[in-house]
DNA sequence: TTGATATTACGATTTTCTTGGTAATATATT
DNA sequence: AATATATTACCAAGAAAATCGTAATATCAA
């Protein structure tokens, strides 16, 4: 991945609201939660809701799916290691390597 | 540190401009950068720099320091360390613990 | 079909970010 | 002091993001 694609990444979850979206969705496990507990537990707006979630789907942090009148948001994990990974590739210099050698 | 700290570090490196310019500290070590070596390596106008360089150190991501004319930006690791274990302890399911346990 | 529930689409407003030119400031050199 | 270099301050314009009320759609249950 590349650095406008991390950082579209890092954007999306700089957002207090939709931070928590995701960590709520990670708490509650690998089957996420229904778009209205998450309106319910963090009290966000329907339609603000509604931009938030498709902007962390838009991203790829989240998937969606239809389960009769309930539509679920799922956790993209994948996505957070890689951008894990970039941060500890890209921008930390190793104190101990540097300590060491 | 909290959730809308950590949202407010992850939007700042959510800018390709920003992110690059992390990263291009980072990359050249504990000592940083002057500000007119970023400009020339990134090929960001002058103001756009200064921006981006100030919520940068806002942030906590930077800090600077003067030496005669030139002024360093000197990455600060650890305040990436932070948010990189805020994402791994809240917003990670460890596989590894799901899988085998 | 009626009524309830879950979610999104539309639309409009406000706020925040981004950009970058030009002028100003600070430092060094002569 | 005059000149060159490095960086920021100021300002204004345009772009993008955030907010959220209301209307619409989709699904289910009876």
């Amino acid at each position: 991945m590349d650095v406008d694609e991390i950082a579209k990444i890092l954007k999306e979850l700089g957002h207090p609201h939709r931070l928590r979206i995701f960590k709520r969705l990670v708490k509650s496990g690998f089957d996420g939660l229904p778009v209205g507990v998450l309106r319910e537990d963090l009290d966000i707006p329907h339609s603000s809701m509604t931009h938030h979630i498709a902007s962390l789907v838009e991203a790829g942090l989240i998937k969606q799916q239809r389960e009769g009148r309930i539509l679920r948001c799922v956790p993209q994990y994948g996505r957070l290691w890689d951008v894990i990974a970039y941060l500890q590739s890209e921008c930390c210099l190793d104190e101990r390597s540097s300590a060491a050698g």
